[in-house]
DNA sequence: CTGAAAGCGCTTACAG
DNA sequence: CTGAAAGCGCTTACAG
């Protein structure tokens, strides 16, 4: 027989509600009595029932979990919302619900807006791309405190305050693209424009980093001609990549570092015939399949985005319900290069 | 907001309880009122809520799990039962227990009888090693009908009325041994004597079949000079190697197909110097560790034993709980070769 | 600082 | 054939 937290009320003399006030550290209980109670649970071998804890929970709301992602004009992310949306409904038999709301532009004070929305209405986690911003680690800090907390997805943030990240390692995604193009080069002088995505965005700064120290530190031959921000917005790309296109006549490879590829595509196709940049870029949307498949774009680098979500949420859910925390704070999902033939 | 049972019932106008009986299709609902039940769930999206399911369960002791193993004698099962303890441990969150009775000798009747006391205490499933017996079959084949299923370990039966077998390959695990038994005689003649275990366990039997099947198939060149079957009896077991020993002096290996192998041991031990058969053997007991540190055993074929307590209690585990059925009714612990280096 | 009570969703013994 | 009620173990709002 189990043991439940009345038998070690009765044998304590109390009752379950001290019981369980004393077990949880929480506020209010005396602290002879805490002790009392918490030497006796061990005795007993106590150990809780999650049933109950679950029933109970439920009765609070305190299974709602709040999922954040960034900028819906990136079709990336319908692969992390059906990656959290397959979770969630794995766990609702266990009480977990989620509600998924989609911010349009990076923009931080919006962000925090919204996580006030959600939890208005009752959310105990959040499953979040962050923004980079001090304001989002501040109140990611602060959520903590009140002991409600946050999983990172796809980008991650600087403290260490968030319960968990789950995504590639940025940097390490940055190296792989520059090894490719080292790869590709072979030796050869080659010219490299980059489309490097925006600063508010943690993984992509890191990617760009990794991918330029390896090129400063490996391949004297690649020569970066130009670089830009695109913001990660596919009319940005567009217009930028027309530009580039003017300016430098040279350019062997145009590696695009963010989202946005759409807009560097639709420029691409109207370019005249004549230099016709090799295009490297991370992920695989639609567009940029259906550009593979026509040998516009020569690679992809993946980084297994249903997993993203769906890790994100499970480890949420798991914490929520379950008491569980992971056992590691950092999943790291699987970065591999895609050649056309890959997708056949 | 998840639906409830509650809410069904509501919509229906009928009480829980109706709506329980309905959904589970236990008798005494109308048909019709059964039937409209059931389209208001799925037209609700109905998903039953598993907290709530597990703690009802718990009032009704149902989450007993009743494991049964045999032979004492065969440290082999000490291993299965730390992996039975373990995820029954693992599962007392949720709700389950489990109580372990060990048979110390191949009886039927006395493992139906540890079956009914078992059940007597409330149990809801099993995981056992049955004995190869036909009143075992058809007692595993009534409990399915009253809807107590039995997940066996490391033997099977021959009906599939039990949830799932968890365990080696039994034929496969045969075929092994004489694959090795090949590959050491290396197309010389040898000649083999076999300690076959016991007719009372299927696990064996096919064992012993897949073993002088391959023989025969592949290996003219091995010849089976004698076949004893030592009833997994350690006494029994040191009889039959010294009378092997006595009457055959030209036996070059003896392979032991089942338990018992701690006799067999001791008997080579007391030999004189002389015709010292080279001993094959299953699983790795403490005597068979120091055995192979002494040369004496030149290899053991393992089959996980860990993981068959394990996963049979978790298979059962989730099947009350969750009412999870297995993936596959059969899983396959895996089968290797260990040699006296693989031990350190 | 502590207790009594209600309620989470489900299942079943009991009454009708 | 069906309903009302109790209870599984936990947590918390409320009262004192």
């Amino acid at each position: 027989m189990a043991v439940t937290m009345e038998q070690i009320a009765k044998q304590v003399g109390v009752s379950r509600g001290t019981v369980d006030r004393a077990l949880h550290g929480r506020p209010g209980v005396k602290l002879e009595v805490a002790q009392r109670i918490k030497e006796v649970a061990k005795e007993l071998g106590y150990k809780p029932n999650l049933a109950g804890k679950l029933l109970s929970d439920k009765q609070y709301g305190k299974h709602l979990i709040g999922i954040i992602l960034v900028t819906e004009n990136n079709p990336f992310f319908d692969e992390v919302i059906s990656g959290a949306k397959a979770a969630v409904e794995e766990f609702q038999e266990f009480g977990i619900s989620g509600v998924i709301r989609i911010l349009v532009e990076y923009d931080a004070r919006r962000q925090i807006e919204i996580m006030d929305e959600l939890l208005e209405m009752g959310a105990q986690g959040f499953v979040m791309t962050p923004i980079l911003d001090p304001r989002i680690d501040e109140r990611i800090g602060q959520l903590k405190k009140e002991g409600i907390r946050v999983v990172t997805i796809n980008s991650d943030i600087q403290t260490k305050d968030r319960l968990a990240y789950v995504g590639c390692h940025h940097r390490q995604s940055g190296i792989v693209m520059a090894e490719l193009l080292s790869l590709l080069a072979d030796g050869r002088e080659v010219n490299v424009a980059v489309l490097a995505g925006t600063e508010k965005n943690l993984a992509v700064t890191r990617r760009r980093q990794g991918f330029l120290d390896y090129l400063e530190r490996e391949s004297a031959n690649i020569h970066i001609v130009c670089q830009r921000a695109n913001e990660d917005d596919s009319q940005i790309s567009y217009v930028q990549t027309k530009e580039i296109l003017k300016e430098h006549q040279n350019v062997d490879y145009l590696c695009v570092l963010g989202a946005g590829i759409s807009g560097t595509l639709k420029a691409l196709e109207e370019q005249e015939e004549g230099v016709q940049p090799k295009l490297l870029v991370y992920d695989l949307i639609q567009d940029v399949k259906e550009a593979m498949a026509r040998k516009l774009v020569k690679a992809s680098i993946t980084q297994e985005p249903y997993r993203q979500g769906y890790n994100g949420v499970q480890i949420m859910a798991k914490y929520l319900a379950f008491d569980q925390h992971p056992e590691s704070d950092v999943v790291n999902t699987e970065l591999a290069v895609v050649l056309s033939s890959c997708l056949r």
